[in-house]
DNA sequence: CGTATTCTACTAGTTAGCTAGTAAATATTT
DNA sequence: AAATATTTACTAGCTAACTAGTAGAATACG
């Protein structure tokens, strides 16, 4: 595999965070249920990556009687910062302006979206 | 190495195919003149990665004297389209208006480009 | 209390990417 | 023509991610 440059989360460590990042403290049986892609992976598997990312401090857990409960310590907004700032650099080369064209290119802003948008850009 | 997911580019792959989209036919030696990162790799390093990047259907090579000189086959445009469109579904589930938001709190855009955007979403 | 279930820890094998060296082929220079 | 330099092909080793099985510990159930 192609090391993910740093901050960046592979596909399933994201799949895994998505979840993380919506109900905040899972055993690893409940976060396999919850696992989006199909065919669900091996619970050892799972747990195996699960305890990948706590060694790389994306996560920790908490005990609750036998199991674990993992909870998410990288926050879903930084990520969305950083990733977004990580291709803005890597692709775009820092053209902010070149990446919102593509944005508003793809079409997927509804009427009450675009009218936002407006009134921020004009305040910019 | 993370599996990179379909369609994406590593850093390194990406290094590589950031230069042949500037020059459009480069040796490797020329690739390695170019490349942005130092350390550099060795000569051999280099070769071996535009070999498997001509293998999955990268780029492709034409023969000048003893040397060949290699071309990207996946173009600019479509990998910006590609990459774009991969964060926004897998950060930030679909939700372009997120992304807008996001893009515009970095504040990497000059007065030009603010106000040809405001006449972009006013076309909406 | 003993059996079955659930869970973690440990181990191991596969794959892809990256590293770079050695050998061999081709071209250039003297 | 011979020596030198450049280039490709081949080989091999390393690491990280992902796969999942086996063993053993902890809990729940009858």
């Amino acid at each position: 595999m192609a090391r993910p440059s740093k901050g960046t989360l592979t596909d399933h460590e994201l799949s895994i965070m998505n979840i993380l990042w919506v109900e905040t403290s899972l055993s690893v049986a409940e976060i396999l249920e919850r696992f989006p892609r199909e065919p669900k992976p091996a619970y050892t598997s799972l747990l195996t990556a699960v305890q990948a990312m706590e060694k790389k401090g994306l996560i920790r857990h908490i005990k609750d009687g036998k199991a674990y409960r993992y909870q998410s310590v990288l926050e879903q907004t930084h990520y969305k910062k950083s990733a977004l700032s990580r291709l803005l650099d890597s692709v775009f080369h820092n053209n902010a302006y070149d990446l919102a064209l593509n944005l508003l290119k793809e079409e997927k802003l509804d009427r009450d979206e675009i009218q936002k948008l407006k009134k921020i850009v004009e305040k910019l």
